[in-house]
DNA sequence: AAGTGTGAACTAGTTCACAGCT
DNA sequence: AGCTGTGAACTAGTTCACACTT
């Protein structure tokens, strides 16, 4: 490849694969640990392990940046840490405003990660007046009818948001329409916005339903039979098994003849 | 499989997808508020779109469910709400515990959407003396010292860290140790664990820089030179590029032949 | 000898498009 | 007529394995 020049490189120059953006962040994390530690070099295996990644992946996820290790040698820590953190943008500082400051918003304003590597709490804001004026970790919380102003002159482009479900696309609209182009949503719904705006969503039921539907496998691998019955007497009265509309008996299964068990007939 | 048993149905039976596995929580949010509005049925059109999916996804991912639709028609809401209910083992309830009650803990602690659909605050665990037997979100704190009789008492398999990451990964040893087979880790560390323990990673810091990485492309894409030389010279001094160790000016270079537009060589 | 960088093979996930049921 | 369920085609992501560099 390095040779190989005369450009058209593929589809669209720099396409790293979005996999592989999503790692980034955690190779930079491990590299700043070894940088701490003053480790001068590295090898994807070293690296891999401390990320939690294979080493495959991660010489792969590196050779999309470009050609920055020695063979027979390794990565150079620092050059590394400087590279990744120009890729993901980091080399530059980002305002973010934290829109609903409950709990939770009191707690993402307070975490420590945020103002490390780029990120500026800019502003902390809620609806609720009776918050306005007071500090959260340092930092007085403003009124939401100021949202569009404080955006607009500070220049976010971030804005997190931690607001009740219900008034989180209101609040997402809002900042769009002042000027967010990325968001970081916390509350348990789904957003819709406008092309060219990017929205990641950090969901604690989600997570736990998934946890929920592999542990509930790990259960039923052992004794697999009483397991579920059990289980289904239990909660039988609680979730009632509502019978399918139209057939009752028809050829609505699972792929491996579910309901029986369960299915008072 | 009711009708054809005889089992080693392809590989592994039961085989979703774990992509799959991901979207059903949103999917069961989604049909919990139609359930709510009384609405009887749903076409994968419209499911997809409260979902925010698109539909052949949609249907896809259901039919690695069953056929659980009736064609002309749509999806019989309550039913799927249960089918998707008991998929993901939400049909018995999961007490969990969490470790650490620091801001975010506690923000945990007291977030309705565990309550919920089958999880179970069982115990909230910290380390610190001075909050023993204070009670957060209406349930008293424990001392560290008591996890494992916790979570052996009660049950517990899923554990959610939200300790500083100095000491994840010790918490991790001793939740697993003790029982734990699921965990959900808000701390920004990677954590080791045993064959047949799933892991789960919420790290906010990861996300902003994702977003960061794309936020900045936006920003290269309309006026491509100057929005980043004057970025760069705010931050040139705060993250100096450090030279790579030996070659100096080699074939070190990005797959397009980075740099140019933005250094001011 | 050691360890990167990367084509090639493979696996997982998505989208298409339409046959088939209601 | 309408909408599901699903093979088939496609796209993205991972892993292998080894040529190449230091």
């Amino acid at each position: 490849m390095a040779t190989g020049r005369t450009h058209r490189p593929a589809t669209r120059s720099r396409g790293i694969p979005e996999a592989t953006v999503a790692r980034l962040p955690l190779y930079l994390r491990a590299l700043t640990a070894l940088s701490e530690r003053s480790v001068p070099t590295v090898s994807s295996e070293e690296l891999a392990a401390a990320a939690g990644v294979n080493s495959a992946k991660l010489r792969k996820d590196f050779s999309y940046l470009g050609s920055y290790g020695t063979r027979g040698v390794g990565y150079d820590v620092e050059y590394l840490v400087y590279q990744i953190s120009r890729e993901l943008g980091l080399t530059q500082d980002w305002p973010v405003v934290i829109v609903g400051i409950g709990n939770l918003g009191a707690a993402l304003a307070g975490y420590g990660g945020f103002a490390s590597r780029g990120f500026r709490v800019a502003a902390l804001i809620d609806a609720d007046p009776a918050m306005t004026g007071k500090p959260v970790a340092g930092i007085p919380v403003q009124h939401s009818d100021d949202l569009e102003k404080i955006i607009e002159e500070d220049g976010v482009s971030i804005g997190v948001i931690a607001t009740p479900a219900g008034v989180a696309q209101q609040v997402c609209d809002r900042l769009v329409a002042a000027g967010v182009t990325s968001i970081l949503n916390f509350a348990p719904t789904v957003l819709s916005v406008p092309d060219g705006v990017d929205v990641r969503k950090v969901d604690l039921s989600i997570e736990l339903q998934i946890l929920a539907f592999h542990e509930q496998r790990k259960a039923g691998e052992e004794s697999n039979a009483e397991a579920d019955a059990a289980v289904d007497e239990e909660t039988a009265t609680a979730v009632a098994p509502p019978a399918p509309r139209g057939a009752t008996g028809g050829s609505r299964k699972g792929p491996d003849g579910d309901v029986p068990a369960v299915m008072p007939a």
